[in-house]
DNA sequence: TTGAAAGCGCTAACAT
DNA sequence: ATGTTAGCGCTTTCAA
């Protein structure tokens, strides 16, 4: 296999039609519209340009002449390992990376980790629109994303007015799990919850940070679960709620241990996404406590890692959800009112998940 | 939380200093180098900016102007799926991206499926450089990308002179594997292998498509064991060796179910990769034979899921080979001569591997 | 079928 | 500290 010789680009649109003695024009046409000149004239620019090392339109000329960049950029406030790492995460990025190709268009990651402030990137992408995946709705990326006069789609979170949306319905899909967990008589409760704010707090959570979250997903979950649960006669400043930063089985595990340290008597550990209550389910066994008949354990997303483990849990697309990101984003062309898209969830009861055992069995057994 | 409004761009650099009575040269410098003015007349600037809606510099016309597009693009011709499913590959991305960030330049993925012909996405990206991700040699994708006037780094394959190239020493690395297998005693083994070529074959691999094999990482792997188990008396055409399309789990068990239902007195089945192994040992699980004692399998790699499963198995820092990538691409400015890193791997071996059972013990157990 | 003219929006010398 | 001048390389009316 050869290389062509790599000097610096020497050969320009207009030296090509100058060597050829035509005009710009039809060497532009030659690449762009074929059908535009003849047979042959094409093929001897073609020809020509082979053998001056014209490699062809220069892509950033194109994209100012024309105004579209071909490339649609994704905000994602989260270091790329462990957006990899969440399998509900990477199924958001392949959809919405098989809408772009189905698009014809690349798919620019943004560089934005949670702690730069630099926002300088986002004004550098040339993009013909945003997806922002998951971001507090502090994020100064955002808004920098928000000031650029292109379209964006906000996938999960935050709501913002004017932006379109794609999301599910955390409200009502968080309701329908507390339910199930009210019906089956739990009303000592703890809860495992994502970050909440880009301060790093690895601890229980009061009242006024639960409210004040930055992250609207876990706001209205955590929302849902207090509001299902005081309707049901359980104080929710008496409920415990452990934060975590970082969103991996092994924090999750180690949220668990915290939390049922503390308070050993809870029946049931609702966790805001699978990959925690992954963790959970991991600390439970390491404890001895077999669920769901001493502890009952629920998730959020519905992963394959976690139908295979039997978690009770809610699922959403979220291929779908990439997916439908994407194309919303793509034929945003010029619609007029912003759209939000809700996507169905659906309560997936599973192995982890029973009444809890009354005083009596705790103390000599089923 | 407010939206400006979204008309199109009407403000430009040039309307913005015009309304200041500036010159644009001023307003340029108001964004990009705020030393060169004084901090009143720039907050006057940034202050008109807002009140006319200007977003700013375009970035498109910026990197016409600079030559500089703040972005790599990234070749894989892979479903992003599968892509995202096999962690050594989410390593490599992963890295990419870190050194991306660092640079704080922005990660392209270029549209091109296995299937697709089409490369304008390649020549429509606006990118300083290419980093190519294990293609096949024959890939038109890579054509283009070798087109283009920009530096291109090489991950694993293919091998093109000229171009830099960043990748474990396959060869010396496979040996060393071979080479534990022979001092065990195997010489009855059959091997499961990535796809070797664009068209798909889902069956044996007869001796020319091994030697073909439009895959350079495979073609090296498959011709160092050959090498290695000639020299220790096997006759190479009669071991079996099974190909598969797509790179997961499943098919690695249905490949090792094929190979064993035709070759059952395998000792050894040694895998191109940990995710063929893992589903190989998955499918002896499901036969009923113990690994090592029944049955050794190996794979490539050294991925968590293969150390957690005691695989033995030919371990690369794919995290490294990533930000390598990266960082010699984006460092690439102009040097002369083209640039090798071959990376350290290192051969460890686990539970599944160990001398095959005497045809004695075959009968009779151990 | 081909060409001429007019920018897309910006930055970087080089003045002043 | 600010302005003037010249493009970066391309596509696209419009006219011939």
């Amino acid at each position: 296999m050869n290389r062509p010789m790599r000097t610096r680009r020497q050969a320009t649109l207009a030296s090509l039609a100058a060597e050829l003695g035509v005009s710009r024009t039809t060497v532009s046409n030659a690449y762009n519209r074929p059908d535009q000149l003849s047979p042959e004239l094409r093929k001897r620019v073609l020809e020509t340009a082979r053998r001056l090392g014209y490699p062809g339109p220069d892509p950033v000329a194109r994209s100012l002449r024309t105004r579209k960049a071909g490339a649609v950029g994704l905000l994602l406030t989260e270091n790329l390992s462990y957006a990899f790492r969440d399998p509900a995460a990477v199924g958001v990025l392949e959809g919405l990376a098989l809408a772009c190709e189905d698009a014809g268009v690349g798919l620019h990651l943004v560089p934005a980790s949670p702690g730069r402030e630099d926002v300088a990137a986002v004004h550098r992408a040339g993009v013909d629109g945003f997806v922002v995946y998951s971001v507090p709705d502090d994020d100064p990326h955002l808004a920098a994303v928000l000031q650029r006069p292109v379209p964006t789609v906000i996938v999960d979170q935050p709501e913002v007015e004017g932006v379109d949306r794609v999301g599910p319905d955390d409200e009502a899909a968080t309701v329908s799990l507390a339910n199930h967990l009210v019906a089956l008589g739990h009303r000592q409760v703890g809860v495992l919850c994502m970050r909440l704010a880009r301060d790093r707090n690895d601890d229980f959570v009061p009242m006024s940070r639960q409210q004040e979250a930055h992250y609207h997903v876990q706001r209205t979950r955590l929302a849902a679960l207090a509001r299902t649960f005081e309707a049901a006669g359980v104080a929710w400043e008496s409920v415990p709620v452990v934060e975590r930063f970082e969103h991996n089985v092994d924090d999750g595990a180690s949220a668990a241990r915290q939390l049922l340290d503390a308070h050993p008597r809870v029946t049931a550990l609702i966790c805001t996404s699978d990959i925690l209550a992954l963790g959970a389910l991991a600390e439970a066994g390491r404890r001895g406590l077999r669920v769901p008949a001493d502890l009952t354990i629920t998730g959020f997303d519905g992963i394959a890692e976690a139908t295979r483990a039997g978690l009770t849990t809610v699922h959403q697309p979220v291929l779908e959800k990439g997916k439908s990101a994407g194309r919303l984003l793509l034929g945003a062309a010029d619609r007029v009112a912003p759209k939000v898209i809700t996507l169905p969830t659906e309560l997936r009861v599973g192995t982890t998940s029973a009444p809890p055992r009354t005083a009596e069995e705790r103390w000599f057994g089923p």
